[in-house]
This record gives C-alpha cells, structure tokens and sequence, in this order.
DNA sequence: CCACTATTGCTTTTT
DNA sequence: GCAATAGTGG
C-alpha cells in the first residue's frame, strides 16, 4: 500500500528500517540546542525527523513540550502518526504553520483586536472584498483587477510591510499608478477584514507574531511551553514565519530546521532561503548535518537531476550521491502535439501495467500548471486508465462548498459580511446588487454589520418593498439556525439545505437531472459526510469554529490517496515530499517550464526557482523518469509551436522522437468494445468517494469521439458504470446523450464532447 | 429591480 | 475553456 510514500518508507533500495548512516544517527540523537539539517532528496529526512522526535520522549521530554511545524497538512497528519508509532502510543502535536497560528489566534484573539469566533477568508473572499473596496474608492475592476491587488496585498504582508509603511512607500514612488491603488485599498481592506472578524492567510502568521511581539510574557510562557521546536521544509519559510519560530526559540533555543534550498520553490509566496542559509548565523553554535546520500532514486535519474541543478548559480555547491543500481537512464519524449503527448503517456502507462511492470498507482504526471491535466485526463479516460487529480477543480473551491460554509461562517460569525454577501441571495432570493448596496451603505453609516442591518431593513432608505421583507426573511432564517438546536454540524447543513430550499432550483425536470446537477449534489453529499466524519471525531467537542477552520486549512495535496491505485496527477508544486516509482514530467517546453512569467523580466532568481521545480519533479521519481514535450500547443485556444525547455539542454537524457507527421507513432487506445474494457481498465464499477479530490476524478472532461453516440449504445462511466444510451440531442456542442444507468430508472444526461462515457459497442 | 443568457477576456505555482 | 460583464425579458 506504500507505493506512494514519503522519504522515510522503504522504498527497494533504502537501508533497513533500523539502520541509520552516521549523518542520521548525529541528527536523531542530537538533544539541546540548534540543529540545521541540509537534507538533500531522497536522503531519509522525514525519517531523521520523526525518529528524533521518538527519541526525545524517550529521554523524558514530554510530547507536550515539543512543536512541530510543516506546511501540510499531509506531511503534518504522516508525521505525528509516525512519531506516536516510534513513541510508543503517545501523541505528539505536529501541526502546519496556519493551523498552529488559527488555534493560538483562537485563545488570545483580542490582543489583535478580534474576537475568538473570527473566520478565515480563502481567495475568492478576498478578491471580492477587494471588490468591495474598489467600489468604495470609485475604481474599477477592470483596470485593476482585484486578483492582482489581493495578490499584492499579499505579498506586502509576507513582507511586513504595514498598511502605513506601503503607503508610505508608494508616495516616494510616483507615477505608478497600481501601486498607489495597492496603497490606497491595502488599509481598507484591512480595515473591512477586521470588522468582518475575519482575516485572511497572511493574517493568521501575522497576528501571532504581532501578539508574540507586544505580548512579553505570553512570548516567554510559549518559548517555555515547547521547549523544543522543530521545523520542515524550512526553505519554504517566510519572513513572518522566521520571525514566529524564533520568538519562540529564545530561551530555549532547542530549534530544529531542515530543508534543502536546492528544494525551495516558494519565492513567489515569499518564502526566502536566505532563512536556511543564514540559520548558522542567527545560531552559531548549531550543530550542522549534512543528508546527501540518496536512497531513493536510480543513479540515472539522480545524475540528470544533479547535472540539472548545477546549473544554478545563486547556490552552495553540493552533489548527490547514491550506491543505487544505474537503471534505465532518463528519457526525453517528444510529441507532435499536447494531446499526442497525452496519448502516449497513457499508452507508456498501459504498457508497463500490462507487463507488470508496475502498478496505476506506482505513476505520476506532474506538470507545471493545472490547466495542462485536462487533456491528460482526456486520454487516460479513453485509454481506461484510472486516475487522480490532484487540484484539478478543488473541492474546496467549489461554488456550493462555499455557499454552504459561507452559511456556517454566517452563523457563527455574524460580523462577517464578506460571507453575508456571498449568501444572501443564495439561492436567488430576491436580493439583488442594488438592494445589496443600498443595504452596504446602510450598515456602514450605522457602523453595524450587514446582518444587523438586515433586521432593519425598515429603516433602510429607498427600499422596496419586497426587498425589505426578502431581507427580513433572511435575517430571521440565519438567526434560527444554530448548532445548539441541529445538533452536529452535518445535521446543520441538511438544515440549511432544506430551509433554503438550496437545491429546488436544480431539478430541470422530465425525470432527468443533468450531469451537472448530479456532480453538485455529489458534492454537497461530499461535504455532509466530511461534516458527518467531524461530528464523529470530536463528539462533544465539536464546534462550528473547529469545523470551518479544518475547512478553511485544507489543501487539495491533502486529497492524496496512494491505497487506490490510481495515476496520480498534479502539478509540479504539489509533487513535493513524495515519491513515485513511475514519474512523467509533462510539458518541458520554454514559456511552460520556465514559465514565461519567470522569463519576462530576466530575473535569475526567478529561473532558477523554475529550474528547482524541474529538479524537484525528476528526484521524485524511483526507477522510471521520462520528461516530455509537444512540438505544438494550444494556447489560449490557439495552437502555437513550442520551444524546447532550455533545461533539456542542461542534462543527460536519451531523446524519443515520436512526432513523425500523420503517423502511427503514437498509439491510440485499442478499440473498445464490452469484453476486455473493464478488465483492463481495473476500475470497478462505481468506484466510492473518498476525498475531494477522488470525488471529482475523472469527472472533468473526456474523449471526443470520432465514432459518436448513437441511441441503444453501451456505454460505461467511470463513476455511474455501465448504461445504455436512451437520447440523443442537439449539435455540435450543444450535442447531449442521455444514459440509463444499470439499477438507475432515471436518465442521466451529458454534454456528448465534455463527457467520460465510454463506447462498449452496441448491445 | 431582479434573474437569466450570450459574450468577452485572461489563465502559475498555494497555505 | 471560466468568470465577470452586458443585455433582455419578466
């Protein structure tokens, strides 16, 4: 089942569980005081990690006293399970960064001028806040789009730059336009977040290290509390985050980092490697450890990524070694086009299954953008291969999540207008913009929040009649709603659901619902049982403020699920810590990886960062590592011709050309037809719902059929398994199928070009 | 004054 | 190919 693991499994060629090289014997059994460990890919640093952890209970340290700090949740739940394994049944506090800072936030909220029931706001909050802001200052969003400000914003404050000091800033520097509106909506917002009670992502960093800062002897109380501090992937650190892990490593400097700057690919999101580099200064009586033998990859793979990485100039000088067999060395494949390219890959993938070679889960395709899974997805679906996306539409991001968390949000944080304005007329309620702002304006001049106002929509100047009863209505359905009365969270949200009739308007009728219809409502039983698995878990000790905030931290890497064997895929980005027998790097191309953005202003920082990713992406890899390119790909709709990565000239690879024109050279799926379909695929029927991120597999797009559907056709589904095509309507690509399902009496139907029906031939 | 449909434009990476 | 806008009908 661990054919997806972090470094720290044991993977064909890696030590025996109890063995430990000499550099990783010094760092487990390392005690007091600062300890930097360099660990280079592969080289058992997870391992190092949780093993010292295990190791300090055992000297007495109470589990208590030590905090532990990644940036995932994955990589947080893997570790703390792996140190109570190693610890002998006791618990150990790993957490990530922004959950640590949530909870703390929670217990001292009004040192910063909040209250304990504040909320997190996610992006698309924040750009419609921004939006909010926009309006106010009479600039539109056109111009300066709110993603860019938010962006922005963001960054100031990974910076530490206040409202006032950018302010400051900008002024100094005239004539540019969008940083002076970046300084103008910078406090405004900041203002709204906090009387919304809410913050955003920066915030809860910021916050913390405000109240450390101003609070003394909380600080010393803390410091004192986790006596021993460890932290992850520490290259990946922000200066807030250098700032909060050393106001608590004062007295008791007992600081443990590890990382490798060779791995940091965060510098757009502020993270600086400087804070690994320089950890030797700020403590210079660390002890220092140096993880560079590799027990993961082939020597093959392992020469190509060194030989990658060397290229990087801004960089301490470090090679990587491995006593692992040479293997087959690493492949460049190179296609005519993005969707040849994805055929092969999944014919090289069918290939190796069917020759056990390896299994669907031992393969990943990572790729430097998220867009780029679709046509992936497109030909593994034909080709019947099962898969994961990793982030492709985030669960987390879709509309009714949020509609309905926003209602929870609402409920126990009624100060937080930004979740008001997204549910107050959802579902249409007849609540429309201009109501809205008559309302905005109103709760601004009467300094209360909106939902305040909403209870006195009679005084609200210019209102309409109905629009004064539509808000009073609304008023008094969040204020009979709470959990008390539900009982659980899940029991809640049915009660939302059902009050606000949220899916009536959803049934288009004729005793057949539409895809989309049916992947909401996949969605929203998604979310019911994720609420219905909190109830559980914490019994007594649930809460709505505990729900939101697992809610509102989770990524979608946190989705991954190695038992299923699946492909997985996922962006470059997201391939961080784990490891792969069979690795595909999709879309080495200049303009992709580089991405253009870090080549427009010729920053070497920037490709370097991009060179990391690539370097990060091929030292998943275990035995198997190909990087493949398209000679032409679509680009906003048009197809252009690519250049070759410029990295591709950097190292070693054996090259495939398989862009012969009007060829053969990249295989189709072999026609289907019912019989050896579902053996082949390996999928059963109707696979169950997991997480997020299996939910929507294999839901996105799918094959264009050359063959089309015709009424009376078998066809299969990767999620509702085997029909029979009862309609077919329309053209082109309004053209939709409509499929009875096995044990279903209802029709399904689907956009015939955007759907993963399968032919199985006619019954 | 609101809801719905057609149309334009922009698209890294994520806690 | 999506999401914010413009336009139209109710």
């Amino acid at each position: 089942m661990d054919n997806l693991a972090t470094a720290d499994s044991s993977p064909p060629h890696s030590l025996a569980p109890d063995q430990l090289t000499p550099a990783q014997r010094t760092a487990v059994d390392h005690f007091e005081g600062p300890l930097l460990v360099l660990a280079g890919p592969g080289s058992g640093k997870t391992r190092v990690i949780t093993r010292r952890m295990a190791r300090l209970v055992e000297r007495g340290v109470d589990p208590r006293q030590i905090l532990a700090v990644t940036f995932t949740n994955k990589a947080a739940e893997e570790m703390a399970a792996r140190v109570e394994r190693l610890a002998g049944g006791r618990p150990v506090a790993v957490s990530t960064f922004h959950r640590f800072c949530a909870r703390l936030l929670r217990d001292h909220a009004e040192l910063v001028g909040l209250q304990a029931n504040y909320t997190i706001l996610d992006t698309t909050d924040q750009k419609q806040v921004v939006r909010t802001v926009l309006d106010e200052l009479n600039l539109d969003a056109v111009h300066f789009p709110p993603a860019r400000i938010s962006g922005r914003i963001s960054r100031a404050k990974n910076e530490q730059q206040t409202a006032e000091s950018l302010q400051a800033n900008s002024v100094s520097r005239v004539g540019n336009h969008f940083q002076e509106v970046v300084a103008r909506v910078y406090p405004r917002y900041q203002d709204f977040l906090l009387r919304a009670n809410a913050v955003d992502f920066d915030d809860l960093l910021l916050h913390v290290q405000q109240l450390l800062t101003e609070n003394p002897e909380l600080r010393s109380r803390l410091d004192q509390q986790y006596r021993f501090v460890m932290v992850d992937e520490y290259q990946d650190t922000n200066l807030v985050q250098y700032g909060i892990v050393r106001l608590l490593s004062h007295d008791h400097p007992n600081l443990c980092v590890t990382g490798d700057p060779d791995q940091s690919i965060y510098g757009w999101r502020g993270a600086r490697v400087d804070n690994i580099l320089r950890f030797e200064q700020d403590y210079p009586d660390a002890t220092v450890v140096r993880l560079e033998e590799n027990f993961r990859s082939t020597a093959a793979i392992l020469r190509s990524a060194d030989q990658l990485i060397a290229h990087n100039q801004l960089r301490k000088a470090k090679s990587l070694i491995t006593q692992n067999p040479e293997g087959d060395a690493v492949e460049l494949l190179v296609y005519g086009s993005a969707q040849d390219e994805a055929h092969g890959i999944s014919a090289r993938i069918h290939e190796l299954v069917s020759r056990n070679e390896c299994t669907y889960g031992d393969c990943a395709v990572f790729y430097r953008v998220n867009s780029m899974s679709r046509q992936l997805e497109q030909a593994l679906s034909r080709w019947g291969i099962p898969y994961q996306v990793i982030a492709g539409v985030a669960f987390f991001e879709r509309a009714e999540v949020k509609d309905l968390l926003g209602y929870l949000r609402l409920i126990e944080n009624p100060a937080d207008d930004a979740a008001f304005a997204r549910v107050v007329n959802k579902p249409p309620r007849r609540i429309g913009k201009v109501t809205q702002s008559k309302l905005a304006r109103y709760a601004t001049t009467e300094k209360i929040n909106r939902l305040e106002a909403a209870a006195h929509a009679k005084q609200i100047p210019n209102l309409s009649k109905p629009a004064t009863t539509a808000l009073l209505r609304f008023h008094e359905l969040i204020d009979g709603l709470n959990l008390a009365d539900a009982g659980s969270v899940a029991e809640l949200l049915r009660t939302i659901i059902d009050r606000t009739r949220y899916t009536a308007g959803w049934q288009t009728g004729l005793g057949k619902s539409s895809e989309q219809d049916i992947q909401r409502q996949a969605v929203i039983d998604e979310l019911l049982a994720l609420a219905t698995q909190y109830d559980e878990d914490l019994g007594d000790e649930r809460s709505l403020a505990g729900f939101l905030e697992i809610t509102s931290l989770v990524a979608d890497t946190d989705a991954i699920d190695p038992s299923q064997g699946n492909v997985t895929l996922m962006t470059l980005h997201a391939a961080k810590g784990l490891e792969f027998p069979t690795v595909f790097v999709a879309g080495v191309e200049q303009n992709l990886l580089p991405h253009e953005r870090s080549l427009r202003d010729d920053n070497p920082r920037e490709i370097e960062e991009e060179r990391r990713l690539l370097f990060v992406g091929m030292t998943r890899a275990i035995d198997r590592l190909s990087l493949t390119l398209a000679a032409q790909r679509d680009l906003h709709g048009q197809s252009r011709s690519t250049i070759p990565s410029q990295f591709l000239n950097e190292m070693q690879l054996s090259m495939r050309d398989n862009t012969i024109p009007g060829d053969t050279a990249v295989p189709r799926p072999p026609l289907p037809d019912a019989g050896n379909t579902m053996g082949r695929s390996g999928m059963a029927d109707s696979p169950l719902l997991t997480t997020g991120a299996a939910l929507l597999n294999g839901t996105g797009e799918a094959a264009t059929l050359e063959q089309g559907f015709a009424v009376g056709m078998a066809v299969r589904h990767p999620r509702y398994g085997r029909g029979t095509v009862v309609a077919v309507d329309g053209f082109a690509r309004n053209r939709t199928v409509t499929v009875r399902f096995e044990d279903s009496d209802e029709g399904v139907s689907f956009q015939a070009a955007h759907c993963p029906l399968q032919p199985l031939g006619r019954s």
